[in-house]
DNA sequence: AGTTAGCACTCATAAATATTGAGTGCTAAA
DNA sequence: TTTAGCACTCAATATTTATGAGTGCTAACT
């Protein structure tokens, strides 16, 4: 594999570079180096080698009597193959924890909890993502007459998410209109994706309302939109101030191009859910296929329960982030956040320590 | 009044400092401004004047041998009395008016629509507040049950709101259960505020609920969150980046300060939902009592209908941004939206074109 | 062979210095 | 009351001059 061909002490090298310019920020010389514990050769023999790890690929000049700087591909190696545990006091995992379950048993709270911890503990901008519904299919409607301007639709999909909305109807409806709204839904609408709302069905829709044919298009369109309306799920940051820390992104034009990608959500979210992977992923630059970010860099993880993706976990911060302490904290975020849904969860079965049981609470799928 | 005091050459003077202060961010000396139209004296006459509205506070010079900025002040006389009403064209009112009515009636989406085309028209942050539900009451309790692990809470609160809520059992209920929920939150919870859901309102569901008893305390904090978190209501920002564009955030720590707090979003939310005014407001530096924001003003009008607040969109920017081209857009923007929202009732008495009427669709009140 | 000391060279950064020019206040004449 | 004129100020810009961290290369040294 690519890298093998690096002798123990080339890989020294590169790891002391990386790690010197992840916490400086700044290039590196032959010199400094040699004082770093684990060289141990001269600034001459470093020369030599940096020469050499340049020529591969690992380091970068800014300019000839500069020092070196890791390039993405030595990032990319040091992930890979340098990187040394960070490890988290106990202390500090038990406050993760304790933060965590202080919230509310709502999921979304946690996510945003975590996008917050993980942001404050790295000092980098957290990032928290709400799985969207992809190709959902409603699979039953309910609904809940309010009054006679107002009740809501409640949409069954095939993952077992449930969409609510609240319908306000300007004229005046009965209870027992609602309910033929409803059969008549759940008799011509459910197992359709959202393509196939077209016309005919709304046709077939009227007719079976008859006099109250006329709400039938607009509970359509609701349908509609729910369904397909923020497909990727819902995006949250936090500490995007906090990018303004790191020299890397002093450039204004650059920063106001990513602030400008990162409001828009949506390349970020495509990103995080093309992810196939259910472990950590480490974007390194261009490996994200966002331009914006190709000073940048991405680490998150899913969270994964019963096959299901209940959201994902990660940091977004400068290419120099500090890898080793972001993995460690995403994977104790998410270790968490999947202790606390098993705790609510391990008391399930019946009959056992039944005055403890709780429900879980799940904040209803909204669409903002 | 304050500025009374002024001669018309005095208010001449200090508009054209402001609108070219506006135009270009920098220091304005006598000389330039002997040139722009409107001023008819020579640069020595301007420096006397400049001087004495100095003197009276309308002007600051960041150094001796610099021209003048307006102050806070100044901006505020400026706002209260110079400013030049700036007149849209008709195609842009029409397309403001076009684009707002292309989305879906949902007022979170108009909202949304709509600062950021306040921040695209006006090149500074743009800001929607969807309005929280203060002090709110459960005036009803509905469910709709799903299967045996799920159903829907809907709560209708006095202000006519819906809060619905999606809850997950691990343990398996029948409707019957979810039912005598339901009749046990309307005989006992409804009518209490948030903080009277204390153990005896629990105890007192638990003994109706019999065997159930365990769902009602997780219930019980779905509610009270329900009724109390989120109060202030939701702020979306848009064009964050846009801040970037202008020299008086080239502080980065100041910008990040700003960020901050913008993340945090309730000062914000504080200070919109705070304004007594159902006009538009204009906040200038230190008037808005947020420190962070003392560079910078915000200006932010409610959308009114029937007595109610449905939400807020404004503008954020600078000290220096433009007032009469910012005050226009918000204006614009929030008659689009109301005259839409007219729209939609309009056809509200029955009998009237009904197969063009149109429910209104509003998303309902969600809490993340 | 691989390692290291030594040396000439490079070049961004910082410090020191000079130049410029927009802007001021003040005075005295119109 | 207004304005021309003049000496003065001072941030911003440009110019010059160190400084020194860093390099590559060569030759001596294990």
């Amino acid at each position: 594999m690519y890298g093998s061909e690096l002798s123990n002490r080339k890989k020294q090298i590169l790891k002391a570079i990386v790690e010197s310019h992840i916490e400086l920020g700044e290039p590196i010389g032959s010199k400094s180096l040699m004082q770093l514990p684990g060289i141990s050769c001269s600034s001459a023999t470093i020369r030599n080698e940096m020469a050499e790890l340049e020529e591969l690929g690992y380091l970068e000049q800014p300019h000839t009597s500069a020092g070196r700087v890791p390039s993405q591909l030595g990032y990319r190696f040091y992930v890979d193959q340098l990187l040394e545990h960070y490890a988290m006091t106990k202390n500090e995992i038990a406050q993760i924890d304790r933060i965590l379950k202080s919230k509310t048993a709502e999921l979304d709270q946690i996510l945003l909890t975590a996008s917050k911890l993980a942001s404050a503990m790295t000092n980098y901008t957290g990032l928290a993502v709400k799985p969207g519904r992809s190709s959902a299919v409603v699979t039953r409607f309910e609904t809940a007459y309010i009054d006679e301007h107002n009740f809501v639709l409640i949409m069954i999909n095939t993952t077992g998410n449930v969409i609510s909305k609240h319908i306000r109807m300007t004229v005046p409806k009965s209870q027992e209109t609602v309910l033929k709204l409803s059969a008549a839904l759940n008799a011509n609408v459910v197992g359709l994706p959202a393509d196939a709302l077209n016309m005919s069905v709304i046709l077939r829709l009227e007719e079976e309302m008859g006099a109250d044919a006329e709400i039938v298009s607009p509970i359509i369109k609701t349908v509609y939109t729910a369904l397909t309306e923020n497909d990727g799920g819902d995006l949250q940051l936090t500490g995007i101030g906090n990018l303004l820390h790191y020299r890397d992104y002093e450039n204004p034009e650059q920063l106001g191009d990513l602030l400008g990608t990162l409001e828009q959500k949506d390349e970020i979210l495509k990103l995080v859910s093309d992810s196939p992977s259910e472990d950590i992923s480490v974007l390194i630059g261009s490996e994200s296929s966002v331009k914006v970010m190709n000073n940048s860099a991405i680490v998150f993880k899913p969270i994964v329960r019963e096959g299901k993706t209940l959201g994902v976990i990660g940091v977004l911060g400068p290419l120099r982030m500090d890898y080793a302490k972001v993995l460690e904290t995403i994977e104790q975020l998410c270790g968490s956040i999947t202790g606390i849904m098993d705790e609510h969860s391990a008391l399930a079965p019946p009959g056992k320590n039944n005055d403890k049981i709780k429900p879980d609470i799940k904040d209803e799928n909204d669409d903002n």
